[in-house]
DNA sequence: GCCTTGATGACG
DNA sequence: GTCATCAAGGCA
């Protein structure tokens, strides 16, 4: 099946991680299944850059069967679980052998909201009656965090390196390029056992925008 | 111990 | 609404 729009190519990727991590922002990431497409703007991410940085899952050139991903080509995914129980989406980054990816932690749902709330409905019982009218879900709940726009998405470990310019799964260009007065930068989320690199300004948002994590 | 989330309870 | 705390449970 053709994608329903143009992919981002590889070499959109295979660039310094920070600048990849900024111009994700405002991109799109398409999600395609026999259910339905699921689709929604990056507002959110994070970039690790390994092997230097502490917070990396790559730190030290560590290379796992789990990290292996980052080590490869630009462009592909990186899905990793958390706490035994949730998926994360990552982005790969930088040339071949340079361990680095961007974390993708918040989208703005653009297409399927009731197929992503749908599959989040478990824990959505309580919010799903103020949303029967489908425009009205309460911003973050769908996609907002790591794991639960990978469960929006029905992004799991069968994605583990897929290459991102094909479907099912896919980046493509968004609304509108976002302007460099309206990215925020700042410290990354969950990372304080990373020491002096906790602190360093690599998680970039979309100022102002609901759907941003916390 | 972890690049998380949802539930619960305190507080205002 | 906020904030703090906790438990869920796979894998290195």
């Amino acid at each position: 099946m053709a994608p329903l729009r143009s992919p981002l190519p590889a070499e959109f990727y295979r660039r310094p991680t920070l600048e990849v991590a900024r111009d994700l922002l405002g991109t799109e990431l398409v999600r395609e299944t026999p259910e339905g497409v699921t689709a929604g703007i990056l507002v959110e991410v994070e970039a690790y850059l390994g092997p230097e940085d502490r917070a990396a899952h790559s730190w030290g050139g560590r290379r796992t069967a789990r990290t292996e991903a980052m080590f490869g080509p630009a462009g592909h995914a990186y899905v990793f679980q958390t706490y035994g129980l949730h998926f994360c989406f990552n982005v790969v980054t930088a040339d071949e052998g340079v361990p680095q990816a961007v974390l993708v932690r918040a989208l703005e749902p653009t297409r399927g909201l009731e197929l992503m709330a749908r599959r989040r409905q478990l824990r959505l019982e309580r919010a799903l009656p103020a949303a029967v009218s489908p425009d009205a879900f309460p911003p973050r709940v769908l996609t907002g965090g790591p794991a639960r726009l990978c469960q929006a998405l029905a992004i799991t470990r069968e994605h583990y390196g897929h290459d991102l310019t094909r479907p099912p799964l896919y980046l493509c260009r968004g609304r509108s390029p976002v302007p460099d007065e309206a990215v925020a930068a700042g410290p990354r989320v969950g990372v304080h056992y990373a020491g002096e690199w906790k602190e360093k300004p690599w998680r970039f948002w979309i100022r102002g925008n609901p759907h941003v994590s916390r």
